[in-house]
DNA sequence: CATTGGTTGTAGCA
DNA sequence: TGCTACAACCAATG
């Protein structure tokens, strides 16, 4: 803050405007709001967008209100507190700006998903003619996406190894380093803590904003940077940091009862907490490094606990290259364009869209995934793996955006950049390409729980089926369904699809987009593209293949929408939201 | 060009 | 529990 501009009285009041990043620890936003201010407010504004609209589920709107709470904690322990605005961001920031007296307002860069990029637009624009000078900082992600940004001129980068090259280049410039958390936060105006006297600031409890969970009991894992540090710690210290120093994604478990307890299986369950900036992802990198340096054996990134970071950098910075079209297949110059089924449009469609989001496809294992994801707000990434897959290429053909749409509203994690990038991972449309490796919604989960102790859990009225039945009940002798208590296809239904024919077959379309793409893509004037068919097998082994190139397996109604295929990437110039900084 | 590597597949068989 | 065939992807590298 040095250097900036001053009242006639010279007093600094700084609006500190907190959206994600809701901490105190590492926080360089924080940290810019102290420096030199004669008084800080920190604000928090509950926009009716994503309050009251239906677009956050009540589980993610119970971690806000648990975060903001614990924020509110934090703050007052420094001498000061979270004043809580409620109403549009263009509408109340300006008002408090203006009514508070202050000079400045410093927020933390969350200019990636479009509601933040026109959000924080629309408040430049409101406050102008206030003449209050904004800084924006890093603190969301390990880097600043505008470093990474340049580093890769401006293009999206596609592959980890490239991206992991990219960031270590920056980090070589900008070394990793923690902000101190300041001791004392000077106190908010005059003016604000005269209006928060007249009781309009107040926190917001789990009742006013997730009233459906007023009274559910004790959250599986509670909002706030109390709550992730503290988790952080404990993860870090299993086994002495050999548990941290060791960890592989994928010989993880999405099928643990407890993902959350001692000795378990599955992953950190942190997702929450990075995404609502509860965790600094620098701290996670700093202590995680610390935690590990002695241990034993230490896997490497990608499957590496720092390489889970590293994941969600990428997923960052790729989607800040992209822009807005990055949440979509329509004009993502990413995403490959391939012809799903849109409910909309399909009435089928629709209804195994529906199926799949309530959890009543008929495949057991698929079914727990998804009410775990209803009622609990988390699911493994092996998981999220299952039922992406199933939704999309594996099974039901329906375009990744619906998916995506439904985990945006249910994931208590849920994250923009990460989410669709990873949709788009799975779906075949980016980053993986592989889309002969299907999961099976029956092999995928008896291969972690053969008991199906997890289906048991999810989809109680199955939980009486014996082992051999658990994972396909429709198999199962009408005699052992009623011993169950449980008939298929009156207590639980049918299969909607039949897996191995649908799989199939989508395997096909799949290669049809894809060649689609490939012809459109060799373009340059040329018509009739390369056709270098050749023997394009190769592959590894060098095991030539028999002649099986017949023929093209079935042609359905080749890909309506190969219509947008644009290639430019760039996106450097037009929108870059940085500015004083 | 050809080759290599890519977080996390499955079924069938030893 | 470990191996291979399956069918045949892509981006990066040289
Ligand atoms: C279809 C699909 C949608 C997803 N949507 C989201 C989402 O909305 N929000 C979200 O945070 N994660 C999402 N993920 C990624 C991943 O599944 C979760 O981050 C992870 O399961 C969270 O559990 P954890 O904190 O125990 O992970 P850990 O394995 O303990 O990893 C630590 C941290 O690394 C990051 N991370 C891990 N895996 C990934 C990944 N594949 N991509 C990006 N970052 C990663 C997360 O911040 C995570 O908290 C999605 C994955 C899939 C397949």
């Amino acid at each position: 803050m040095a250097g900036s501009t001053k009242t006639a009285r010279g007093a600094m009041v700084v609006l500190l405007w907190y959206r994600k990043g809701l901490r105190v620890h590492d926080s360089p936003a924080l940290a810019a709001a102290c420096e030199g201010a004669t008084a800080v407010c920190p604000v928090f504004c509950l926009d009716p967008w994503f309050v009251s609209s239906g677009k956050v589920g009540p589980i993610r709107l119970r971690f806000l209100a648990e975060a903001l709470a614990d924020l509110d904690a934090s703050l007052r322990a420094r001498g000061s507190r979270l004043l809580v605005l409620h109403g549009k961001p263009e509408e109340e920031l300006p008002r408090v700006a203006r009514e508070w007296g202050a000079t400045h307002i410093v927020w933390e860069k969350d200019g990636v998903e479009p509601y933040g990029l026109k959000r924080d637009a629309a408040v430049r624009e409101a406050c102008a003619p206030l003449g209050v000078t904004i800084t924006e900082t890093n603190g969301h992600t390990i880097c600043d996406l505008d470093e990474l940004l340049k580093q890769s001129k401006g293009s999206p980068v596609t592959t980890y190894s490239t991206f992991r090259t990219h960031f270590d280049h920056v980090v070589a410039r900008s070394p990793i380093v923690l902000t101190p958390t300041p001791e004392r936060i000077p106190a908010p105006s005059d003016a604000a803590l005269a209006e928060e006297a007249r009781g309009r600031l107040s926190v917001p409890s789990v009742a006013d904003i997730a009233p459906s969970l007023a009274d559910a009991g004790p959250s599986l894992f509670p909002g706030g940077e109390g709550e992730a540090l503290r988790r952080l710690d404990a993860h870090l210290a299993r086994d002495g940091g050999a548990w941290a120093g060791a960890f592989e994604k994928p010989k993880t478990s999405p099928t643990e009862i407890d993902p959350f307890g001692a000795g378990t299986r599955s992953t950190t369950v942190l997702s929450a907490y990075l995404k609502f900036g509860c965790l600094s992802p620098r701290t996670f990198w700093v202590r995680l490094r610390d935690a590990t340096k002695g241990a034993r054996t230490r896997s490497a990134p990608p499957v590496s606990l720092d390489g889970q970071l590293l994941w969600r950098e990428f997923y960052y910075a790729c989607a800040h290259a992209v822009g807005p079209a990055f949440g979509q297949m329509e004009d993502n110059p990413i995403c490959r364009q391939i012809g799903w089924r849109v409910p909309a449009d399909d009435p089928a469609a629709a209804e195994a869209l529906a199926a799949w989001r309530d959890g009543r496809t008929g495949y057991p294992w698929i079914d727990a995934c998804m009410r775990q994801l209803k009622s609990e707000g988390w699911m493994h990434h092996l998981a999220r793996h299952a039922v992406a897959c199933f939704l999309t290429r594996g099974d039901l053909y329906v375009r990744w955006e619906e998916g995506a749409a439904v985990f945006d509203e249910l994931l208590i994690d849920a994250d923009w950049a990460v989410n669709n990038g990873n949709w788009m991972w799975l779906s075949c449309s980016c980053f993986f390409y592989q889309y002969f490796r299907c999961y099976s919604p029956v092999a995928f989960g008896r291969k972690y729980d053969p008991d199906g102790a997890y289906v048991r859990k999810y989809v109680p009225e199955l939980a009486r089926f014996p082992k051999k039945y658990i994972y396909e009940p429709w198999r199962a002798p009408i005699a052992d369904q009623n011993k169950a208590g449980c008939r298929v296809g009156v207590d639980y239904p049918k299969p909607i699809v039949q897996h191995d024919v649908a799989s199939k077959e989508n395997m096909g379309k799949l290669a049809e987009a894809y060649k689609a793409h490939k012809e459109s893509h060799a373009d340059s004037g040329g018509e009739h593209g390369s056709e270098g068919k050749g023997k394009g097998t190769g592959k590894g082994k060098g095991a030539p293949s028999k002649a099986a190139r017949g023929k093209a397996p079935a042609a359905p109604p080749p890909d309506a929408k190969s219509r947008a295929s644009k290639k430019r990437t760039r996106h450097s110039e037009s929108d870059d939201d940085d500015d004083e900084d």
